[in-house]
DNA sequence: ACAGGTGTCCTTACTTCGTAAAGGACGGCG
DNA sequence: CGCCGTCCTTTACGAAGTAAGGACACCTGT
């Protein structure tokens, strides 16, 4: 052994870092098994380095990653009656959500906070601006039921505590029943 | 100190104890706070002693929190049109997951167990008795508009990790909310 | 070039948690 | 009276979060 220099990991830590492997940590064998060493070492580096990087520690962390996957954006460019803008919103965010679901009750515990606030407001802007009528409370509606779906869709997937294989959360009958009471809100708001 | 007989506590355990005073604990200071030994304490016992009533550890009481929140039972002689049976199922069980914000997260990410899956299988059969075709779907997206309504009035209520004062969860604005998007909901259902 | 400052990472150590293992008290039954 | 099953305690170990302080590399101005 040549002495390695042992300090100075070979590429340095960084904030997008540590999220990216701490969301391939929980996806990969859930929340409960992402702890601190561990993420050091999937980073090449010991625990305590992350604690400069994110100064509250772990539930710094939480935070950052419940609002990685919370904050989702649309392009603003697709026009179109509101009803398309809503479910284009919806799928978006579905889709977001199922991506990471090892942080997902992270993402339906944590309050909101900076960006995905934003993403809401302007969600709403964009309804009404398409001409819908209470566009916050419908909003608010679309997000309560996004959320929920997707909590169903993986709890039912077996995404649980059992460290099952790794099966992909997004299933054929869970989309089919995310489209169905999608259309129902939707039509339900209209009137 | 007349030598306290020490073992025997003075009331003996049992399951419905374990679980009230975890669900106390879990509602007034947070799931985080929720430990063995911190529910052997309340309980008056060594931590260990919980392990005999629940041989698989804090998992199994996990299940069973999630399951007790879950399991909703509404009057079955409540005849009616199938959207008053769904909207006083809707309300009574918004109204189960909020009395335990605590065990939210749990409700939401465990699988259904037992009791919580007849619940829902009874509840289909009502609304398909009452009239409603394709009242498995209907009642999913009705399931998933509530837990996710529940999760983001949770959320906002800022029942989060700051240890907060204890405030209630339920808010004005909450209930709004979701009687808005259950109309929606429901009358979308129809069509 | 060099002394000091700054930012990044490591080492050590303490507290708390979950729980395996084994033991002790109590009540009932032979 | 001795034996045994039930319920609880003791003890102990490994893993987790993180406070405190140290070491090193790099940048700065002179």
């Amino acid at each position: 052994m040549i002495a390695m220099p042992a300090k100075r990991p070979p590429v340095p830590l960084s904030l997008e870092r540590i999220v990216d492997a701490a969301l391939h940590i929980a996806d990969g064998q859930g929340l409960r098994r992402l702890t601190m060493r561990r993420l050091g070492d999937a980073l090449q580096v010991e625990a305590m380095a992350i604690y400069h990087h994110l100064p509250r520690g772990k539930e710094a962390l939480m935070d950052v990653l419940a609002e990685h996957v919370t904050a989702v954006q649309v392009a603003p460019d697709g026009l179109g009656t509101w009803q398309e803008r809503a479910r284009a919103w919806a799928r978006a965010s579905r889709t977001a959500l199922l991506e990471h679901p090892g942080v997902l009750s992270l993402a339906l515990t944590k309050p909101s906070k900076g960006a995905a606030l934003i993403a809401v407001r302007e969600q709403v802007e964009q309804l009404q601006e398409a001409g819908l009528e209470g566009a916050g409370e419908a909003v608010r509606a679309l997000r309560a039921y996004v959320f929920g779906s997707v909590a169903v869709e993986v709890q039912r997937s077996g995404w649980a505590d059992p460290d099952a294989t790794v099966q992909n959360a997004r299933t054929e009958d869970g989309e089919r029943d995310f489209e169905h009471g999608l259309d129902a809100l939707i039509r339900g708001l209209g009137g």
